[in-house]
DNA sequence: TGCGTATATAAGCATATAATTATACGATGT
DNA sequence: ACATCGTATAATTATATGCTTATATACGCA
């Protein structure tokens, strides 16, 4: 590991700790192939807007995702410029592929498409 | 990714949260490379003996540590041939060397040896 | 301008987590 | 057998976390 890659203790912990959730880890995994509203979120997850909100600011705070309004929509997406994502991207790594959501999202005319 | 190596969501997160502690990620690395016994970890932390025990039981109870008792102590190891040590294994690649923290507890006179 | 939709934020609550203190247990040495 | 050392466990407490409900904000459209 060169040194420049080298990650302290202490901001380790607290990428884990955020990654230490299975809503939060999913999202992650999500969003490294596809760019999501949080509606999407609420459909996958099955789970109430204002909980989305709150764990997609949890990954905004350390700027893990980026989020760009269009419309009416707030789309988020993974921050690769992040110091720490190639430490992320190799935990994402080991994670199976979520591609199944994104499908069943489609299938339920859920899907948000902005262009 | 193999297959093979592929974490399910529900493991991983549990495995991150883990993780997502200072102590017991610092103790994760320490072990990669060096065996410690419960009163090195208390030295090592400058924490109480309870507390380092009941980190190390939540290491233990996933397994990811293994312990041995030698004499009055007992020392604990990195279990290597946990399932998803490779991944843990990944993880700790990023972490700063402990080294320090070891040549201090010699110089404190602190190091339990055991042949 | 007013309404509906999408999202964020605040407050409250239940549960989880990590520490402390007190106590128990097991091994060693006398 | 007893005292001491190293460690584990239990009970308690303080704080953190994640959810819910209620409300606020921003945008699009009639």
């Amino acid at each position: 590991m060169d040194r420049g890659e080298v990650i302290e203790f202490q901001r380790a912990s607290q990428l884990l700790k955020l990654l230490g959730d299975k809503t939060r880890l999913t999202m992650m995994k999500l969003l490294q192939t596809h760019d999501c509203c949080v509606c999407e979120f609420v459909a996958i997850f099955n789970m109430s807007q204002p909980a989305v909100s709150q764990h997609l600011r949890k990954l905004r705070d350390i700027e893990l995702v980026k989020e760009e309004r269009k419309g009416q929509w707030i789309f988020y997406s993974i921050n690769t410029e992040h110091e720490d994502y190639p430490f992320i991207q190799s935990i994402l790594a080991y994670l199976p592929e979520q591609d199944e959501s994104i499908a069943a999202l489609e299938t339920q005319g859920l899907r948000i498409i902005c262009e």
